[in-house]
DNA sequence: GCTTGCTCTGGGATGCGTTTCATACTTTAT
DNA sequence: ATAAAGTATGAAACGCATCCCAGAGCAAGC
């Protein structure tokens, strides 16, 4: 590998010249540069990133913590800051958790280890505190509402748009609703909002018509057979248009219910269900945005309400 | 930061002896590997990611050249590949190029200032020479055939998957086929491929026929009204579910022609047209596992042919 | 008793740019 | 003419961990 040192060997100037050089510094006599720079060709060198990161103690690179890499919702999220990333030489690594806790948390030591330069949180698997102690080892921004202040996060205004979807239901005087929610286990954040919002604003929520762990096609198929045997349920709630297609799938020839799903993906427009888009990938644009330009606002993206069917 | 020389000082041992702990070095004391780690503890110490990469000269970090970010077969591609990667601790730099040639350009100069370890090529914008010429800076793997030997590759067996599309339209005794392709700028290699098997099956092959640059379910809707102006065409093959299904939106209740399509997702199943699903996935994987081994192998990952409809 | 072979440890060079500081030469301003 | 400001350059330290090499201590083998 051709070092600074050889350049400047051959060229006769000192590495702090040529270090200049590669820099775009002032203060270089243009004969010395050109000079340089002809070397620098002939010799066909490039300046060893590795030895770049160490030096600025940065390396241009941010992590983006995931729940799943195969997940329209998110690869909407990552495709928004990834395209910002791209337009401002940022490099950007996918850190998919798949909501494991000890996961999250080597991605976390990582980031204290300077791997990269700024974390973009788009799913926690870890409680809040937990993460905001790595807090002091560079820039955290979330894809979530966080309450603590100072702590910059873009986050959709999930609540505004789960209070349409169930007034939608109402609005067409459905009786019942059912709804299907994403991981069980520990329960997530976003479901509770869910089901909060259920009770605000459904006249009769039941608990049974919530159908837990819900992520799949096949799941939605499964949630169908059990959303039939009430046969009240005439309106239903998911979270994710494969999962709504499952139901549809479900419920076969029999008189579907009415639906509103929320990923607005094409397949939302062929089989007439209704969807909540609550534009993930702007969301990931101004959480990169918030990085680059260090700031620590609190940004809503407004959702849009696509009635089909 | 606390580093490994403050850790020297504070315990009384050198550098050197650090180090070995920190890297599972045999020949250390029970005694003093004790006190190291806990020291380490007491002080929060992490290692500094960015010197070690430069002191290994490797980042344990794989560069991932792609033309799209938000293309289902790439995602998939890529999801592949960081399966793979995460199983053995390695970060992955998803790169769209957006078929630049100079942009494909930069990342393969990052490549050679040592940005990456390895460099999976999904697809190439440049010319196979030209890429080629860095080789030298480290592994290269292709997830598309490259006749050079030595360059290993994982890759997809399109003739084959395109030979049995066009042969299926034979067996139904379709008149006339109409084909939607990518990208237009530049013949690409995918698309002369599709043009040659169609030359070679078709018993009346029309150029006319061929419909390009659709990459869009719109892109789609606009080639069904260009398909509509021949009646003969009974037959379509598209370059991707959402470009089959914009067909099927564009010829409306009118009765539509055989289609298959290559992305086998699940909008497929439910508009009830046959798909070659050509597992990028797998190919992903695969060209993981190349770079890993570092095993110069050339690898067919086989088709599958899913008729519907 | 002496060689051979481990085990254990530290010094110091190494990887390769970046940056601070000191120095020196020019200009420009007064 | 002289201080002040700007331009140009190099020596050397710095960022931080890794690793080669030398050397010491100690046990087994002949």
């Amino acid at each position: 590998m051709v070092t600074i040192r050889e350049i400047a060997q051959k060229t006769g100037y000192s590495t702090s010249t040529i270090s200049r050089v590669l820099n775009h510094h002032p203060y270089v006599s243009a004969e010395k540069k050109a000079k340089i720079l002809q070397v620098m060709a002939d010799l066909d060198y490039r300046p060893n990133q590795l030895a770049q990161n160490l030096s600025r103690g940065a390396s241009h690179n941010i992590g983006v913590i995931i729940p799943y890499a195969n997940n329209p919702f998110f690869e909407k999220m990552t495709n928004g800051i990834m395209a910002r990333a791209f337009e401002f030489g940022y490099k950007v690594t996918l850190l998919p958790t798949n909501y494991n806790k000890q996961v999250e948390l080597t991605y976390l030591e990582e980031f204290s280890a300077k791997a990269y330069d700024g974390l973009i949180i788009t799913s926690k698997s870890n409680p809040l505190k937990t993460i905001l102690t790595y807090e002091k080892y560079g820039p955290l921004i979330f894809c979530e509402y966080v309450p603590e202040p100072k702590i910059p996060c873009a986050y959709l205004d999930r609540a505004a748009a789960l209070t349409q979807a169930f007034r939608y239901f109402r609005d067409h005087h459905c009786q019942q609703i059912g709804i299907t929610v994403g991981r069980n286990e520990q329960i997530s954040p976003s479901t509770e909002l869910t089901l909060k919002i259920a009770q605000q604003e459904l006249p009769d929520f039941k608990i049974a018509n919530v159908r837990r762990n819900c992520t799949t096609e096949q799941d939605g198929q499964q949630a169908a057979q059990y959303f039939q045997q009430q046969p009240q349920i005439d309106g239903i709630l998911t979270n994710g248009d494969e999962i709504a297609a499952g139901i549809i799938a479900g419920y076969h020839h029999q008189k579907r219910p009415l639906i509103v799903s929320q990923d607005n993906l094409l397949i939302g427009k062929f089989l007439h269900f209704s969807s909540i888009d609550q534009h993930p990938e702007r969301c990931g644009q101004q959480a990169f945005d918030l990085f680059k330009q260090g700031r620590q606002d609190k940004i809503m993206i407004p959702h849009e309400f696509i009635e089909r069917g």
